[in-house]
DNA sequence: AATCGTTATATTTGCAAAAACATAACGCTA
DNA sequence: TAGCGTTATGTTTTTGCAAATATAACGATT
């Protein structure tokens, strides 16, 4: 029964929180659903936690990930922009490579 | 300006944390100190939280990582057996193998 | 102009994690 | 055997964060 190493990872801008785990699994439901509401629905966290997460994403992004409108044709929604598509894929690119590399470092922990 | 990556790892055993930056912190500073409580006191953190983490980290290496012995000159201490000073010094060493990676993979965020 | 489902935001409530406090046990030393 | 500075735990209090609740604004549709 060996040890696991395990790893979070985030990027920053200022001060701000750009991309977490949670916030790119917040981009990805806002990709599926439509909408800002529904994505939360079902991550399962309230509306106000979403918003939040996304108004810090698109403040600290050099360029917008998402568009969001209110009103009109079924009350409104938010999209991924390009830009927005592109950042959760090099995200998860980054992270799953981390993933590999960490477990090759962890031998040096249990050879001792 | 543009965006920095961060990251923090830390290493299992089972469904428990054997080592992460703050559990490192705290040995480090057994290591100095001689003792758990004076550990504690340096690092700003209450003997308790002090004692419940080390002896996370005790209960879940394979081997002792420190002796504690209580009573006696001194009214007993801590201290790190080779094997503790051993996963410091490997835990260090990956953490900053880890930046240095992550730095590099940052690149493909900054180029979109 | 009334309705609808959104986005956007403020306020209040609840809870779990952290801190603070208290106390027991231990074994040298004097 | 009394005192000291530890390690080792239990108990209570505090507090910061998450969840719940409430409400405003918006714009197409009817």
């Amino acid at each position: 029964m060996g040890y696991k190493i395990k790893s979070r990872i985030w990027i920053e801008s200022g001060d701000n929180v750009l991309l977490g785990e949670g916030r790119v699994h917040l981009l990805k439901a806002i990709q599926k659903t439509g909408s800002l509401s529904k994505a939360a629905k079902s991550l399962n966290i309230s509306y106000k936690k979403a918003w939040q997460l996304l108004d810090s994403v698109n403040k600290s992004a050099k360029k917008p990930v998402t568009i969001n409108s209110i009103g009109g044709k079924g009350g409104g929604g938010a999209e991924l922009t390009e830009y927005g598509k592109s950042l959760i894929k090099a995200f998860d690119e980054i992270n799953k490579n981390c993933w590999a590399f960490l477990d090759e470092q962890l031998a040096k922990i249990e050879m001792l």
